[in-house]
DNA sequence: CAGGCTTTGTTGTACTATTGAACAAAATAT
DNA sequence: ATATTTTGTTCAATAGTACAACAAAGCCTG
């Protein structure tokens, strides 16, 4: 379509693709037969036998035991070999986890930490949990480290987290020069965006919009399966969009946004205004109030999953996405935000459309967490 | 990146997409050499020569004369062959364009006509114009039909189509089969994005917002270079967001939606809100009156340009394009409107972002028949 | 238990495409 | 007139897939 990246094909791009195809096929029909994927690909078997023993000399793909069949030879079975591992790592304000997972997402070894106020302590903190990581990893491939960050970045620096407070502040460097692996760095909602294209089951929807919600709200788009960037990297502020012109300041500068209204921080001021209330109240202790009987706390988040549900007209009428997954720590109270927002998307369906998918996110950082292995491992398995 | 539509590469994939890379630079650089050609690709010049070849013999392109150079053998310029040529229809609640358009986007003839209450006699006079038409083509290759239409499509049949008030009706066959020739549809706004994608001179953004304004407002939205449809192909109803939950019922049932705000009906409404106003005014006429001093005219037009520029904040947080093209009738009185929604636009722009392009598109309905044109060819132009 | 049938996986030939180098063509500079 | 430069073509080498034949490995049947 666009001229604008030149990228002339030689004569092993359809090598490149049709591996990239047989991969994924792998990855996602496991354990499968050479036949199989034939069949599955459309390619010749004989292809197939070529791709296969290529990516097994890679150290990609294992064969298995064979498998019974009603008559006939009997087909081996091909996987991905579990021993090319990720190491992922997700940081939030609250805390920071690490992880090692396998190729297929599975989760071998997790820790976490709580996250430092200073961003020097929180890499020292990451190195000493992965340095031990590497060192159990003898006889495994370590394909990189993947991190999921609450805010954008910019060439491995974080320029802009509201939510973490920390400065400008080099991770790449000091992490990829302790370890010497590659790192790879994603906003959070948009690692989430990749897990859900990656391990979101048989569905595997091509327009997703993430929406985590916390102190603010952030979102991350994803449109015919490609990542929404935009400009400057920063696609997906959906928390600075006007939904009320006469609302409260934001601290953003502008009137009404959405966030001001919905995020964790618009629960505790709906309790405040309805009474009294403690100076240090989380939203956490909001959630226990409101599971301990207090009226006040669950009619205060009642009103922000009304917003929320509101706000998300703004992407439901604009995107028209297939799925929208929330995060944030609203997600352990589902059963009172689900409901509500479900109800307030379904009034707002326009004739001829139908509403998205509502999903929360596990509130463990999974999703996160297994957006980070596919953003390292998204480079060899896409063409 | 997804495994969902599985397209194996044959050995001659590399041949598509080195032939469509070609082929857009032939067009976007023409006239070019074959040398160019290869140096702007990176292929060598014996492929080149190979797929140029081919492209000759199927009269996408023509050799023309030499060029001269400071010294060295002299290069032949090649060019795309204006002899192969498109029919692109704009239909738009006032009137219907129908205009012959070369592979480049130049007119070749145009003509227009009143848009008809009745579905039916719109596709008479389409074709009483199209049918001639042809005729006159003799000699020339016609590649297709372009239609682009103010709503939402599917399979041919208008399905949603509010401001034009036509039924759902199937338009395609009776034109398809009356002509012989392929027919395709695409949403106004689309077909815009798709002509800023195509023909947007040395930009060529692959983010890129279209909004129409008119009755009501639409948009298309483009994302990483391609068109976001979302499920349902219901993507770009921005027009029904929340801006004001108090506003006044908009008629999608929902309240305070932004076209209830900066449409033209909303501008019709502040005049009348603010004195008396005759029974049948038009935006045509309010745009007149505001040009003729009447000053609450101006004031109503203001209000209506603030809210524009106000809602276009959702699409600048959400998306954050590289350009907002604006389409409608208020472009006629873009001294009026643009400066006002370009100053909402730069008060808004987020710590770290930057403000998109703003920029009216061309009244006459250029763009659209335009992007009527890109949409025939994408397919012969993309791989 | 041998032969037939079925399915898997491999091997070999044909075809298509790109690369890179050599070469022919055409014009200018010396 | 000759050297130089640049364009465009030709040709062998290389890489990749398709297609068909074939070997391998099992079950079923008589």
């Amino acid at each position: 379509m666009s001229t604008h990246t030149i990228q002339p094909a030689a004569s092993d791009v359809a090598r490149e693709i049709n591996r990239a195809i047989v991969l994924n096929l792998i990855r996602t029909r496991q354990p499968i037969s050479r036949a199989d994927l034939a069949r599955a690909s459309g390619l010749q078997r004989s292809t197939i036998s070529l791709i296969v023993e290529q990516l097994v000399a890679e150290h990609w793909v294992l064969e298995g035991p064979t498998a019974r069949l009603p008559r006939g030879r009997r087909p081996t079975h091909l996987r991905l070999n579990e021993d090319r591992v990720i190491i992922g790592v997700d940081i939030r304000p609250g805390q920071i986890s690490v992880a090692l997972a396998d190729v297929n997402g599975e989760f071998i070894h997790q820790s976490a930490f709580p996250t430092p106020r200073d961003p020097q302590a929180a890499i020292a903190g990451i190195l000493s949990i992965i340095q031990p990581m590497i060192q159990s990893c003898s006889g495994k491939k370590i394909e990189g480290i993947g991190i999921s960050l609450p805010g954008r970045f910019n060439a491995g620096r974080l320029v802009f987290a509201p939510n973490l407070k920390w400065p400008d502040v080099d991770l790449r460097t000091p992490i990829a020069e302790a370890t010497g692996l590659e790192v790879a760095f994603e906003n959070a909602a948009n690692a989430c965006c990749l897990a859900a294209a990656w391990f979101g089951g048989a569905g595997q929807e091509r327009n997703v919009v993430v929406i985590t919600v916390s102190e603010g709200i952030g979102a991350g788009v994803m449109v015919n399966g490609q990542l929404a960037r935009g400009l400057g990297n920063m696609a997906g502020e959906f928390g600075h969009v006007p939904i009320d012109p006469n609302g409260p300041l934001c601290s953003c500068g502008s009137r009404g946004c959405w966030e001001v209204f919905a995020s964790n921080r618009a629960a505790l001021r709906y309790y405040r205004e309805s009474g009294k209330a403690p100076d240090n109240l989380t939203f956490h202790n909001l959630l226990e109030l409101a599971d301990g009987g207090d009226c006040r706390a669950a009619a205060a988040l009642e009103s922000m999953a009304r917003q929320l549900g509101h706000g998300m007209r703004i992407i439901v009428a604009g995107l028209a996405p297939e799925r929208i997954i929330v995060i944030g720590d609203l997600t352990r109270a589902w059963h009172r935000f689900g409901p509500i927002i479900e109800a307030e998307l379904q009034s707002q369906v326009l004739s001829g459309g139908s509403a998205p998918a509502l999903v929360p996110a596990d509130e463990d950082g999974t999703a996160r967490l297994r957006g980070t292995v596919a953003l390292v491992l998204q480079k060899h398995f896409s063409r």
